[in-house]
DNA sequence: TATGAATGAGTCTTCATTCAT
DNA sequence: GATGAATGAAGACTCATTCAT
């Protein structure tokens, strides 16, 4: 049904989509280029604002298409979970899970950043504030449900603090060499849970 | 003994600085290109690369320039900081002074943005990471000693959280369209600090 | 039986010589482009290059389109004039009304402007040339009658006269800043017929 | 003192400038491009820009360019001219001399053109009337001088009339196929004068 | 009869950096 | 020590036209 139905054009604007997410992850915002895109893509360059009407709306949907995968594994990872008390320990690894993503793998960092550079980023790109506050949304809903299945009570504010410890741990994390924003999120969270 | 004893080297030097220090606030790394630097100092284009071998070295000063800055302006708060015991509402407030600046008006979120823009940037800007580290660890000494003077016994693990929660805060209010990071972040540190 | 009769076809590509029109008075000739064309005529963008072989043969059913409706309103106005001896005021008034067009208000620059532009426009785009003659012969035509039913007897060569002064004192009126062709024409060619 | 004292750049400047005054005569306000220009001179594509802060500007100065050079020329004219009575058919051809430049040769029908199109174009390129008033001033002048020293008494506003029948005839000649504007002027203007 | 898809060539402009003086 | 001059490479975006369906 990929390949096959999938109309023509829509393929290829997927893999416009998908070249200028990999170089989001890659290399930035700054990196998100027709040039870049269509190379990497293997398409003609003007095929970039065929489909696109203007690079900011290529970036936006780069960034949507990350967004969006990130809330398909939480979703699926969420899915799996049944619902039973839970330990500290595995509560902050389920929370981690959902807002860092897999625990590890090449270039975990990258994709980690990923995640901050876009909030930050959306300061100074308006357009992009409509698809971060959906996206945000939608990941409190998994992380709410995440406590609840768990056997927490959690309400929205105190996801907000967990929201908030994480996110702080790992963007004072960036700076390290061998950053293991992951690690230094757990050590954090867990001590805010289990004080 | 500013103007007159400074050679003019340095002071030319100085006003390139001072020129992408306020590009950087404005308008973000983008903005600091040697042509928009030169001309907002009023110096020929040429002196950017005169007195700097690369705009990183440049953009690298613009983020001490202001990180120094911070660093100079919350030591003053603190020399002028009596000991004694404070409640929470008082010591959140000198935190957010520390972590966020002044109370500020105007250009409040700019100036709130550069501190995540910064941290976020040195991840694909390696050269930012040794300034980082040590801009970071006066800023956590000033912190410690807000806290000790008001009779708050925190370690730097406790510190730290105090960090991540003010962090995370502000950093997920940066896509609010008229964003209050020093409003949500105070409300989050109170939380934490007096549950 | 207009809408009714007129089979599809020939309305579309009728709407595309309006939209076509249009710009042309707007913006120019330059603006006379595929893409522009069919957004205002509401149609797909290959309807341009399906109903005209060029982009040329668009613009020249646009020139025709304005100079046709020009000569249709200048018969309008002959037909309702009676014969009968009139002074210069008048006639000098009936002749602006042949060369320049309505008083008009808003657009009258405008409009005025496109005589000239197409005037000039012509000498590098020699397919105009044909339908240019055509144009000025008929409103020659109707000038001459003009003059007749004013009880003057002007002759061809007069007549050339009269349109030279008239063009030579728009077009030297084009580079004011809130230009009056219409006002400086007529002072003008009060001038030759009654000095 | 051309080649050696003129410094470098203004050379190259005005290399620029008479690659795209050519191009003007030649081809028209749309053939003045960046690259256009450049390749005409010999010169890097940067360097349009670097010169020319943008291309109007690169077009206004090549309009001024040939505006100074029919000045120059007229002025010229103008000074071997001695004050002494003249009849009609000398005083044509020199107005024509100063509104229409020299009597021929071969792109006599482009150069005549040029002094149209510019101002046609003129309405839509507001850039362009300062530099108009000032060329159309002096033309004025040096054609007032013209009458002056041969014995006719013309005040601005019959100068005025003259222009505008030269120019009209000329525009209205401008869509002929093997168009001789000098030649319809002429006629007319003999006309006007010697009616 | 129509049209959506597609693209090569070209538009103006910006910029980091080099270099001769 | 300082800078005006210069440019190759790249930036986003536009457009007339072709073509398969």
């Amino acid at each position: 049904m990929t390949a096959a139905s999938t109309p023509k054009g829509e393929r290829r604007r997927q893999a416009l989509v998908e070249a200028a997410a990999e170089l989001l992850v890659e290399r930035g915002f700054d990196a998100v280029r027709h040039r870049a895109v269509a190379e990497r893509a293997g398409l003609p360059l003007s095929s970039t604002t065929y489909y696109f009407g203007s690079l900011d709306e290529l970036v936006a949907a780069a960034v949507e298409h990350h967004g969006r995968a990130e809330l398909v594994r939480g979703s699926a990872l969420l899915a799996a979970l049944p619902t039973q008390p839970r330990g500290v320990d595995a509560v902050v690894d389920l929370v981690l899970d959902q807002l860092l993503g897999p625990p590890a793998g090449e270039r975990d960092a990258e994709l980690v950043l990923l995640r901050y550079e876009r909030l930050v980023a959306t300061f100074r790109r308006p357009y992009l504030r409509p698809l971060m506050h959906v996206l945000g949304a939608e990941l409190r809903g998994l992380l709410l449900e995440v406590f609840t299945r768990s056997g927490m009570e959690f309400d929205a504010r105190r996801v907000e603090q967990v929201i908030a410890i994480v996110d702080g741990a790992v963007v004072n994390a960036l700076i390290e060499i061998n950053t293991d924003p992951r690690g230094v999120a757990r050590r954090m969270l867990h001590e805010f849970l289990a004080p």
